[in-house]
DNA sequence: CGCGTGTTTGAAACCGCTCAATGACTGTGG
DNA sequence: CCACAGTCATTGAGCGGTTTCAAACACGCG
């Protein structure tokens, strides 16, 4: 059984033997974080990077006044501080959205075997340049896309993610978020995403019940969304085709 | 004199002689685009890293139904595909807002460089590390600022951009941009920017004239956009005090 | 049971958009 | 030199998407 640290880099670049018996001779410690708390706070400071392996975390800032926006979403697989084993220019929190699991790799040990294997090196700064990616495609959204299209094409982004990490689980995943959480990340009041939800599932395209997304009909939301899942950098496009 | 690249690479890191001898050995072909043109259309593909001279480029995003989201602003000093340089995830384009003069470094010869000068390349992941956060600011600005405060913020983050790499040029800089482009920058309508650029000159925190912006109170527009300095990644914070 | 959190819906207000027209300026061709 | 077209800035009027305020409802939990 392949790590998750494999699994994941995999889906951004095929990697030799060698390079994935490097990645899971890493060792790991787990961590457990309750829900709605704050990660950064509880985390041994630096010197780690860290990997969802069950439960959902997001990034975000919070103004001065209160006001909260939330940069980017991670879902099981993802690393929630990546940038921070990059460059230390913190400016933003993380914030758990459901308890979490987490392994923790120690960067020294990690840089080694990156060093050593360059092509795993290649697959790490992929998987840091699509989360920018990402928070690129949201400043698209947020600038550009009506309360409709930007909840669609989250779905979407969202569900494709979700199906590239787990190989295609079928049309329904777990998206264990509050409609506030929605609104603070799409730039949109609790009371609107609750109303475009809605409108989402009286034109049958998709529907959020209890922590649960169930897409009814990828290719309209797509169309709406105007999603192309190409910045998502995946070298797999199989969720590409619907 | 010192060359434009190690002024640049300046503002984020102090370097050594050595570094800066380096760097300045370095060969560049100049380029010289029209206004209101595609750059990467024009630049040879690939293969060089080009730092702006003179002149002022926009990046940004086009939708498949023609709305276009300007996601950076670059000014004199700025490279334009420094991100290019670390991956090939094109996905956005670059637009010459006014006429360009470029200076293009081979991207092997840098590489060598940066390779042999380790200072020099952490300088160069602060310079691109600086761009993402401004990406990310934005995000914040789309998503929970208003109208007046996202302006007021745009214009806070060039004056401080402009007297960083300008060495404090007073409280005047050029700005040659449309009230068009500041809406696809900040998600606003043409016609709003104009209302809101209004507003800013009656209460007399900062007025835009004939491609000249003129700070009138750098306090007061600060405040109002929560501005605060430190996510443009400068190690000099002479502009922080106005 | 009562409480807290999250969802849902209605009504009214508002911010920002669209449409439309005018004026200022610039470059171009006659 | 003037007429013309094109781009950009400016302003008014009206519409509409989204927010805010408010209240009810559902659910899980101690």
């Amino acid at each position: 059984m392949t790590s998750a640290l494999v699994r994941k880099l995999e889906c951004y670049l095929p990697l030799s033997d060698v390079d994935r018996a490097g990645l899971e001779a890493l060792q790991f410690k787990f961590h457990s974080i309750a829900a709605k708390s704050e990660v950064e706070a509880i985390l041994p400071a630096g010197g780690a990077v860290h990997q969802i392996q069950t439960g959902y975390a997001c990034r975000y800032r919070q103004l001065p006044d209160g006001r909260r926006q939330i940069s980017g979403l991670m879902i099981p697989g993802d690393f929630i501080d990546l940038r921070k084993f990059v460059v230390t220019g913190a400016e933003h929190g993380v914030f758990g959205l459901t308890e979490l699991a987490l392994m923790g790799y120690d960067a020294a040990s990690l840089l080694r075997v990156l060093e050593a294997r360059p092509r795993s090196a290649q697959a790490v700064w992929r998987a840091l340049l699509a989360e920018e990616s990402i928070a690129q495609e949201w400043l698209v959204s947020l600038g550009k896309r009506s309360a409709l299209e930007r909840v669609a094409h989250l779905i979407c982004e969202l569900y494709v993610r979700h199906t590239v990490m787990n190989e295609g689980a079928g049309r329904t995943f777990t998206l264990p978020i509050t409609q506030r959480e929605i609104g603070d990340a799409m730039g949109l009041s609790t009371v609107h995403v609750n109303r475009t939800l809605r409108e989402l599932r009286q034109r049958g395209l998709a529907k959020l019940q209890s922590g649960q997304m169930e897409i009814l009909n990828f290719e309209k939301l797509a169309d709406l969304a105007m999603f192309s899942p190409t910045y998502l950098q995946f070298r797999n496009r199989t969720a590409n085709r619907h």
